[in-house]
RNA sequence: GGGCGCAUAGCUCAGUUGGUUAGAGCGCUUCUCUUACACAGAAGAGGUCAGGGGUUCGAGUCCCUUUGCGCCCACCA
């Protein structure tokens, strides 16, 4: 043995060293060469941008998924000979990490950020960034992340930031920022606004309140329901439906709120229905959004009670300075004393709480910066409907346009510190600039005495630029103008509005065109059982544990394969172990072949393929075009399933025992190397964007071997690296594929059948072999393939005979006799009428599309473009074709009688 | 209140222009340490493709409908 391998696949010592070839031989890079640096403007780029992740995340499955998913792309694109850029970055997050560092700093030094103060926890940020901010993407180079490095961004850089303000500053200019008090979603634990999508809405059990309005100076009341009574203090009206016989006379008159005694009118609208909870509503138009309409259409004042941490402001009265719940049990404890209180009951209701908090939203009137949605909406939304942007899978376009067609405007600042400053300075005269460089005075005034709005952007505003601000918009950099509009975007669906929507609509807006042409969207991934991971229930699996226990290559096949594109896929650990076998399967095989071309001697020529060699290679062929057109619908699934099953059954488990056998033979030597190494070859390209590590390790061992090897010729023009291979390219199908495929599975049965008389299972032949004979084997293919029989059977060959016609009518049976055992295999009367009758309805089929696809080619330009010898042959086969098919409907007609 | 998805072997799931015998992994049964691999090999058991109806020569696949689970969107006190 010239090349020896270890036994088993040994991921923990190849991955890093593999990872490191890769990227320090600058293959990541859009030319595979780091020497060139001009773009091709003729060639046409495949650019992914990444889903940056949180810049002091954790590496989890979400990440997993989408770095599998996209470097699977990348790879693939790259095998193709394409310019690939994959961009890689990551997001500063503003609510997590300013969360994450507050923590750390309460914890180790015991202060709070008001207490550090602006500036200094800024700082720490920084440097908390500094410190952390690499783990997040060495872990996602262990994946085997083949993104572009050098490109690597940030949303808080300097460039990134310009697009910032650039975008900004251009949206405020057209009229599509603006600024003022609206009714927000207010997060009183974060302290800032929320925007609606950071607002999770669940069923929780409450209690629903009903109390009296008493009329003002009467005995008479209107009673009203809500399961907030803080918000009484806020109310501004009583209002019923205007129909509404039992209150109809109340209309105009005055109700006086409990315990503040103030005096409110009570109103029409039809907003209200009558036959829900008491048909009466109190209407608080500073905490609830349906209020605030309707307190718009009826011009009532509008007052708040709530303060920035949800206590009790000073228009609460009695109860200012107080909780918002304390604040709720104790006038409702008032209000029974004084008589008001009707029920209280178990209620059912829908709860928003922060998304990130986990604490109840408060919806309350804030001064906060808008972007005014509908414009850009709509451009969004046709960009999808005509097709210049993709969806996939496509029933999540309709949810898009669900989205976009109800769409609110998009609140975007935050009261935080870590982000984007909004880029707006304020004058001593309430002046405002709105500038892309810090100005040093006010543009209207001239008044040096200027500060800048204390708020920052919602993160999701700098990620909507990211497909762009990345390649060095609003510059026309080289990247921008060579590698812009990206090529697809992938990530998962739980982010469609967040993300995507606002990058299709930030992409149409600046840069005119879309960001992207394909939206991929995949699954979230769930426990074993479907359930959600979650710490608390702990059925959390950390990536990290996986692909130290089974290697990156078995995780990545787990979650490739098996997930159907935006369905969910439940993912346990004992998937991750089978493909961890895989892995070692791709090993071993490539080992066996490895040392069979290190066997192989000097000055043998290569004898004619044997059924075995031409079969494999058909089988090949099969897949590859099979691939080929899984990846173009993007089923990536179904496309490793079905590598994954020819490697292992076609390949490793029928072929390589085959290629055992005849190696024997001296003179089927070299022939058996050859196809054994091809296919070996062509595998590990096709494996490469699942498994990248294992192909890419036994490449180089592969190439060494064959170079140092009597064939050496066949590697010639191979790369020194299969990250930059090519993709394998089908031929057309042959006319004796099919037939040889026929041919080798009728062998495959008969081996089974004799292994099960070997075992004394059964005596008769299986159903399937009679049928695979009825569709036209003969006994001569029986004859020469025996020697491959025996031994795949596991019997002498000498033992083995081959009779026909051994029952009573001629032609009836071919049986194989094995030692005293013999196993019958019929040969007539075994056509199913039926099935004779679907296969030939499905020729006919076949052959009436084939009869439409050349009329179609042939009436197009291709008759009067193409070389006439071409056209020719076209019109040669719709005339062969136009010939079978009135055959077969004749037969059909006659079948019908049948 | 709208919209969407799922229901296929004991478990987790594939199965995308409807087409011979519905597949995989794990688990199970019985053999085999055969010179690539026991992280393996061989053979096998196990499915009325949720129920019902329809279209078709042919339906897990298309249409209608029922049931059960899940998700998204939505302002009902």
């Amino acid at each position: 043995m010239k090349h020896e391998l270890p036994k088993a696949y040994d991921f923990k010592s190849t991955e890093p060293r593999v990872y490191a070839l890769w990227e320090t031989g600058g293959y990541f890079k859009p030319w595979n060469d780091p020497n060139k640096k001009d773009f091709d403007p003729n060639v046409k780029p495949f650019v992914i941008s990444i889903p940056p992740p949180n810049v002091t995340g954790e590496l989890h499955l979400g990440h997993a998924m989408f770095v599998s998913v996209e470097d699977l792309m990348t790879r693939y694109h790259r095998m193709q000979g394409i310019p690939t850029l994959w961009v890689p970055g990551s997001d500063h997050a503003g609510i997590a990490t300013q969360l994450m560092v507050e923590r750390h700093l309460l914890k180790t030094e015991e202060v709070t950020r008001e207490e550090l103060g602006r500036e200094e926890f800024v700082k720490r940020t920084w440097a908390w960034k500094k410190k952390y901010g690499s783990m997040i993407t060495n872990q996602i180079r262990r994946l085997g992340a083949s993104c572009d490095w050098d490109r690597e961004r940030f949303t808080l850089d300097d460039g990134l930031s310009g697009a910032v303000r650039e975008a900004f500053v251009r949206l405020y200019e057209k009229g599509l920022i603006y600024r003022g008090p609206r009714l927000i979603n207010w997060s009183p634990g974060l302290k800032t606004a929320v925007s609606d999508l950071e607002v999770e809405y669940g069923e929780e059990e409450a209690v629903l309140y009903t109390f009296k309005y008493m009329l003002k100076d009467s005995t008479e009341y209107i009673p009203v329901a809500t399961v907030r009574p803080e918000t009484i203090l806020g109310d501004t009206a009583v209002a019923v439906h205007p129909d509404d016989g039992r209150y109809k006379k109340y209309i105009g008159q005055t109700v006086i709120v409990p315990v503040l005694g103030r005096a409110i009118p009570v109103i029409a609208d039809e907003y209200v229905s009558m036959d829900f909870g008491s048909g009466a509503l109190k209407i608080t138009p500073g905490h609830d959004p349906n209020d605030y309409a309707i307190a718009q259409r009826h011009n009532l004042p509008i007052i708040s009670v709530l303060d920035e941490a949800a206590k009790i402001n000073e228009n609460g009265g009695p109860y200012q300075g107080q909780d918002r719940f304390e604040c709720r049990a104790k006038l409702w404890a008032d209000m029974k004393k004084a008589g008001l209180v009707i029920k209280e009951e178990k209620y059912l209701t829908t709860i928003p709480r922060s998304q990130r908090g986990g604490e109840i939203v408060e919806p309350m009137i804030s001064t906060q910066w808008f972007v005014r949605i509908g414009p850009l909406a709509q451009a969004a939304l046709e960009a999808v409907k005509d097709g210049r942007i993709q969806i996939v899978p496509e029933r999540f376009e309709k949810v898009y346009y669900n989205w976009l067609e109800n769409i609110k405007d998009w609140c975007i600042s935050r009261q935080l510190w870590w982000g984007h400053r909004i880029p707006v300075w304020y004058c001593e005269n309430n002046h405002m600039t709105v500038a892309r460089a810090d100005p040093s005075e006010c543009a209207t005034c001239h008044s040096k005495d200027i500060h800048q709005d204390d708020d920052v952007l919602d993160t999701w505003f700098s990620s909507g630029l990211w497909p762009f601000s990345t390649l060095g918009w609003p510059d026309q950099t080289p990247d921008y103008k060579y590698f812009y509009p990206t090529s697809y975007m992938e990530t998962g669906y739980d982010i469609l509005f967040f993300w995507v929507a606002r990058m299709i609509m930030a992409g149409l807006e600046f840069t005119g065109q879309v960001p992207f042409q394909t939206v991929y969207l995949h699954g979230l991934i769930r426990d074993e059982h479907g359930r959600k991971m979650s710490k608390t229930y702990g059925n959390v699996i950390d990536p990290l544990t996986v692909m130290d226990d089974f290697g990156t290559d078995a995780l990545r096949f787990t979650l490739l394969v098996g997930a159907t594109p935006g369905n969910d896929m439940n993912l346990s650990v004992k998937k991750v172990e089978a493909n961890r076998n895989f892995a070692n399967k791709i090993w071993n095989a490539g080992r066996f072949v490895i040392g069979a071309i290190d066997s192989l001697q000097p000055g043998l020529s290569a004898a004619e393929p044997t059924l075995a060699d031409s079969w494999i290679r058909a089988k090949s062929q099969q897949l590859v075009r099979e691939v080929g057109r899984l990846f173009q619908a993007f089923q990536y699934g179904e496309a490793g399933r079905q590598i994954h099953e020819f490697f292992w059954s076609d390949f490793a488990d029928w072929y390589v025992e085959i290629a055992k056998q005849q190696m024997q033979n001296q003179a089927a030597q070299e022939q058996t190397v050859i196809t054994l190494a091809r296919t070996l070859e062509m595998s590990l390209r096709l494996l490469h964007p699942f498994t990248p590590f294992v192909t890419e390790e036994l490449w180089g061992h592969l190439r060494r071997t064959i170079l140092d090897s009597p064939i050496a010729n066949m590697a010639a023009d191979w790369p020194d690296a299969l990250i930059v291979a090519r993709w394998p390219e089908a031929r057309d199908a042959g006319g004796a594929e099919e037939a040889i495929l026929n041919d080798f599975a009728l062998i495959q049965e008969i081996v089974r059948s004799i292994r099960n008389v070997r075992a004394e299972k059964s005596v008769a032949p299986s159903k399937r072999i009679a049928a695979v004979i009825a569709a036209g084997a003969q006994t001569a293919l029986l004859q020469a393939q025996k020697p491959v029989i025996a031994s795949l059977g596991g019997v002498d060959e000498s033992q083995l005979t081959i009779r026909e016609s051994l029952s009573s009518k001629p032609g009836d049976s071919i049986a194989l006799v094995i030692g005293t055992l013999e196993v019958y295999i019929p040969l007539a009367g075994m056509v199913d009428p039926a099935q004779e009758k679907s296969r030939l309805a499905k020729e006919l089929k076949d052959a009436r599309a084939q009869i439409e696809r050349l009329e179609q080619l042939l009436s197009g330009d291709f008759a009067n473009k193409a070389p006439a010898a071409l056209v020719g042959k076209e019109r040669e086969k719709l005339a062969a074709f136009r010939e079978t098919a009135e055959k077969l409907e004749a037969q059909w007609k006659a079948s019908k009688f049948m």
